[in-house]
DNA sequence: GGAAAATGTACATATATGTGAATTTATATG
DNA sequence: CATATAAATTCACATATATGTACATTTTCC
């Protein structure tokens, strides 16, 4: 069950940071479609909470600083070592493509890091973004990483759908693309999930943490150098990564 | 009225900027005493919306870096300039108590810019952190710069209690006091809100924006001093405001 | 290795909550 | 300055939502 008003305060936040601009109770209603009485009483609390305010007379809320003081004390606690936006920033420069760093969230992976590529044609990621993560080359670079016994038990939670022609549809088909990543030595993905996409990634373990990196991108442009990418990508851990310790 | 599930929201973004360190379902329920069911729809809302992760596993989830990347986007736009953050963190360290920024937040002030006392015995505000605007030294300073109308406008919302022994329970009590701050040149505060609590502020416009600041500790060591306080703020200002401009 | 404890998940139901309509307040217009 | 129009609040009620209970899964401990 997905709880409303949860989701309203993140979409509400996520309002801010598009318009970069104060915005009234109408207009905040208007552009959601939330009857005004409901967006009265969510700004109102956001109000009270102290995270929102209103700059200059009537021209309406807009968020405090606040967020950007709890998030960063959120952040400053284990941050990714500097290496790997290095790392994901040379990749993107190189390839022309994006790269992003990406964490697991139960049966999903997570980008943590992106840098986008410049093209007009490319794939769009932001941080947050969520894939599939046994359909997803990122996503098979993490469960690379996880033990047979925690790897049944993401599959018991995945629901098998068929996103795209070559998407696993079961555990066996998942089993046996892992498999052949090791054998190749990457991961990749041709539309597995999302519709044109195709990428190349490998595990990035840093200290007990389980991550990956991932360059993806049009499939008609990366598809052909896939292989080529991939062994940039590990050229470039290879470079970056520190050699002394885990971290 | 309050939208619990947005407070919600907040308070468990406030938790793990204080704990931060990954926390399970469990932890989180017991900490805030909800129900284990209700704990689960809200984390589940938060993962699907990017905002939640679970670093390692069964370590329990932790939030993604997307919040910090929100917060700054909606912090990039019309950030305080530099000097303002000087302006408090001079004055916090000349006279060894907390000094702000504040704004307007309908009959509120909210606190946008904080560098703390280091004293044991200190004020304790937050960025976010709201007082009445008419019972409070930051508050009146934020009122000096309304108009006639604007002042009656929020007079008019304002539910007048007595927080402690000189707070102004009434508009006219409020309006004496806006003309004793002019006469004075700073506006002051003794206990007006909080126990114990002293403080001197002065009007602080930047371009069109109407803020101001304020610095306030503990009655017994400021008290006293608030004339000199007051004088430094002017004297602190003068000396960081650009002269050029407005802004 | 097996039982017990802890943790995570699903669902029906009572109830807390969101909302439409009414009221008040603010702003624009003649 | 009066009137019209728009925005912000309030409130009672129907309904969407939080939760108690039951079940499943995982981990711990003996």
């Amino acid at each position: 069950m997905i709880v409303r008003q949860a989701a309203n305060v993140l979409e509400i936040m996520e309002f801010f940071a598009q318009v970069k601009k104060p915005a009234t109770l109408a207009e905040i209603a208007d552009h959601f479609g939330w009857p005004r009485s409901s967006t009265f009483n969510l700004l109102a609390t956001l109000s009270e909470k102290g995270y929102l305010y209103e700059p200059r007379p009537r021209a309406g809320f807009y968020p405090t600083p606040r967020w950007l003081a709890m998030a960063r004390m959120i952040s400053e606690v284990e941050p990714l070592p500097p290496w790997t936006h290095q790392l994901i920033s040379d990749l993107s420069a190189e390839t022309g493509e994006t790269a992003s760093i990406v964490a697991p969230a139960g049966v999903m992976a997570v980008f943590i890091d992106v840098v986008e590529s410049k093209a007009a044609i490319r794939y769009f990621a932001t941080i947050g973004h969520r894939v599939p993560i046994h359909a997803t080359a990122s996503g098979r670079a993490l469960l690379l990483q996880y033990s047979q016994e925690e790897r049944d038990s993401v599959y018991r939670k995945i629901e098998f759908k068929q996103y795209g022609p070559s998407t696993p549809i079961s555990i066996e088909a998942v089993e046996i693309e892992l498999r052949n990543s090791i054998a190749r030595g990457y991961c990749q993905s041709f539309a597995d999930y999302s519709r044109d996409l195709a990428g190349a990634a490998i595990p990035l373990p840093i200290g007990d943490r389980r991550l990956s990196v991932v360059v993806a991108g049009p499939e008609f442009r990366i598809g052909p150098k896939v292989p080529e990418v991939a062994a940039l990508i590990a050229r470039t851990v290879d470079r970056l990564r520190p050699k002394t310790s885990a971290a």
